[in-house]
DNA sequence: ATGAAAGCGCTAACAC
DNA sequence: GTGTTAGCGCTTTCAT
């Protein structure tokens, strides 16, 4: 069934069916009434690809992220999603798996007006921006969320990681950890960058010099090979006696580590990560986490999105949207 | 940019361009290296709606499931995106939050040609397929993943639910339980009925006589609701000794309850859970599971859909593809 | 309030 | 090996 169809079906024109079937003032209830009841009739739903190719716009947005399998993504697609249901747009999901020549290759997907915006948190690998400016240069609406690009001129929805990373700290120094370290993902990553400064700058502050570099270790994107990596650190001597995971993954590996080097968690090492995790209180011994507001912060990109994609410019483009996270301690920090 | 320009710049004809595009052997090698480049030059893809309406297919699949904050429909969605992304394709997604209402609107959404495959986990709440095979009935090839309708003629990928069932009840009465209860999420579903049903078969074979139909208890779709109903089952009087959770939510529910009441993991009560969650060696006790093999679902029950895709009816529509889970003993069972 | 007709960008059948 | 052309199904002026 096609418009066609269905107009000679009605002794109609098909413009007459076209405005009748999205509610045009232009229409007569009763014509209206008549082509509702006959598109029921014989299913008729106007085909999309036709309708986005004669409108330039094709109600569709992506989400470009590095996993699915992680609880932040998960529940920041709900947030998206949410949004996306309720303004009648589609999504289409894209995943990286941190690799930064999978991120350009989908983004070249995006263009040719196959969406009407993107929502992107970049992979832990992505150090230039080249492919997300070729996709910005062709007018496509572009929000980060997370893991954003700072040097791009685009909309980005984050937490308060700075201040997130000297809390941490300030945690660990406080129930008497003297060695700590932070364990990042990425030497780019703005989310591990700050986070990581924030780490340092508490550091520094309590001690009043400054603190070596190597507090901060460079874990593998693999996660068998982070896993190893956090054994090793776990071993050195001095052994560190307060870790901060910088993401989820990470922290769940450094229980893994010391349940197989025999370390108990906090006595030997106190443990605090930033997770969404919905089982930190139940592990044993309960997780001490940055909590993001993760549902939030897909929910505000995707709105902020759909005011790119109505053609107003919200004015943020430079400041980007902080949602902060909270620190739940428990007894990872005991 | 488009197909007419190029052809312009060129000095070529569109029908040649578009021949180039997709490397057809009809141009030479020269003509395609040329139009390539200028494509490159001057960023031009083609455009997928314009394409798509042509050629009446979309290159897209959708995914329709109850939620993504789960690590089994997290796996899934990982297995299911590798082999679309090997084969080119687009994935859209779309989340029912178990509602039966907002599935059924979503097939609608997914009429018209939009989509070239459907690949769908129900929701707990649907108990009849009309929605489905009104899709079906427009030659949209469909496979179920997990959560299927078995009197609906489509291929479905599952696991061994009825078996795990049996295992489950036995493993527990080897440890002493005398006191089950099988914590299900819906009458109607699959997955849970024939899990059930397993569960009650060793029991009736253990005991030789009828189990008593409340040794299945139905929790609420609404999490704040089914953790009131989890903790009123845990305070009856006997208490169950032994629980048997159907779905990774209602498992770490059954720790929260168990805290909150002051039970205590495995000694009060031993419990298994069908769930892939990633922490489950690292709970309060460790947790017994029954792990889905979840990315191997999502891979086969893909493949299956682009097999149908391709033409080829698999013959297997009336038997179910069946990928066996394994049962992992930790200490929520010691 | 309804209709005629142009055309969105592309593909494929058919010429040459 | 390359070109011409009809038309996929729809929306949108512009008439009437």
């Amino acid at each position: 069934m096609n418009i066609k169809k269905l107009a000679t079906y009605l002794q109609l024109s098909v413009a007459t069916i076209s405005k009748a079937m999205r509610d045009s003032h232009e229409i007569s209830e009763e014509t209206k009434k008549k082509v509702w009841a006959a598109a029921r009739e014989f299913n008729y739903t106007p085909n999309p690809y036709a309708s986005s190719l004669r409108r330039k716009k094709s109600k569709t947005i992506a989400i470009i992220l590095p996993e699915v399998a992680d609880n932040f993504f998960s529940l920041a697609i709900n947030g998206i999603q949410a949004i996306a249901e309720q303004k009648g747009y589609h999504v289409l999901i894209y995943l990286t798996h941190e690799s930064y020549e999978i991120e350009a290759a989908l983004l070249e997907e995006c263009s040719s007006g196959r969406i009407d915006g993107l929502l992107i948190s970049i992979s832990s690998n992505t150090r230039t921006a080249d492919h997300i400016k070729k996709l910005q240069d062709e007018k496509v609406p572009i929000v980060f969320f997370d893991r954003d690009f700072e040097l791009l001129n685009a909309p980005r929805v984050i937490t308060n990681d700075f201040e997130c990373g000297v809390q941490s700290a300030r945690l660990l120094m406080g129930k008497g950890c003297a060695r700590l370290k932070f364990l990042s993902i990425s030497e780019s990553l703005p989310i591990c960058t700050k986070r990581a400064e924030g780490f340092l700058q508490a550091i520094n502050e309590a001690s009043g010099k400054e603190a070596p570099a190597d507090l901060v270790y460079y874990c593998h994107t693999d996660p068998q090979v982070s896993l190893a990596q956090i054994e090793e650190v776990l071993m050195q001597n001095p052994r560190p006696d307060g870790i901060v995971a910088s993401v989820e993954r990470i922290g769940i590996q450094v229980y893994l580590a010391c349940r197989k080097l025999g370390l108990s968690i906090p006595s030997d090492v106190k443990l605090v990560a930033f997770s969404t995790v919905e089982t930190a209180s139940i592990l044993n011994p309960s997780l001490t986490t940055i909590t993001q507001p993760a549902f939030e912060i897909g929910k505000t990109a995707a709105e902020t999105l759909f005011m790119l994609i109505a053609g107003k410019d919200y004015g943020y483009s430079k400041k980007p949207i902080v949602i902060p996270s909270v620190l739940i301690e428990r007894d990872s920090t005991g």
